[in-house]
DNA sequence: TTGAATGGTCAAATGTATCTGACTTAAAAG
DNA sequence: CTTTTAAGTCAGATACATTTGACCATTCAA
């Protein structure tokens, strides 16, 4: 996402990795959508607790995220203002398979840290 | 992966989103897993069928999933050298994922795509 | 003796995702 | 009259992923 290549808008046919990773291959995308699982959160609470990311991207990977139908952005004309959040149902069908990413690393983190201590220590003496 | 943030390794506790995305994130490794999973491939091989992808950026995803475990490395002593690439069993632990992503992937394309043109015509006339 | 093929390496240039810091709007509180 | 708040926007700088193009070693075939 974020990138031109997204305008180039995916290939039905080819549907590859590529697509995902067009959409989700991005610092915050798939985050936000983790974060949004429980409900709604207003931009400051997203703010806060991704900490490290910067205002900017925060608004782009929102509105990226909304134009994709992906979550949904509800405003309260107050003032100072209120934004929320949600994940649409579209959004909500991608949690199974973050779910599946995130025990796949929980599960295979053990031996990946082997393999890469592994490669540090060619098996010298 | 191939990011710094990678040696940071990682965080057995948070083990969120941000590590998987630490180590496929970028624009190929993926791509390599889920062209490995029929079997070996040779460096040229690979080279072929992603087409877009320069020779380095080919080396450094191969030498970065075989320094994590995923991909093996099997070197024939001839010349020219011949040199193959097969996942590993950890490798192949990885699959599942992705095809749930694909699968969600192509399932959701037509929402996606019907979103977006939405944004485009925000109601208008 | 030149060229092709394989599997690379390296330096330098490019592209682009992301960050920093300043600014905005509107009302309300001090 | 100044500051605070929420949710941004914008310009400019930076970081880093990726590409381009040159080069290497070795052997066989022309």
């Amino acid at each position: 996402m974020i990138r031109k290549e997204i305008k180039k808008d995916f290939d039905m046919a080819e549907c590859s990795v590529r697509n995902i990773l067009d959409r989700f291959g991005d610092k915050w995308s798939l985050m936000v959508i983790d974060l949004l699982r429980e409900g709604k959160l207003r931009y400051s609470e997203l703010d806060n607790k991704i900490e490290s990311i910067s205002q900017k991207m925060l608004t782009v990977t929102l509105k990226s995220l909304e134009t994709d139908g992906l979550i949904s952005r509800k405003v309260y004309p107050q003032i100072p203002p209120r934004v929320e959040y949600t994940l649409t149902e579209l959004g909500q069908t991608l949690l199974p398979a973050i779910d599946m990413l995130k025990k796949w690393a929980a599960d295979s983190m053990p031996a990946i840290l082997a393999a890469r201590s592994k490669m540090a220590t060619p098996s010298a003496p």
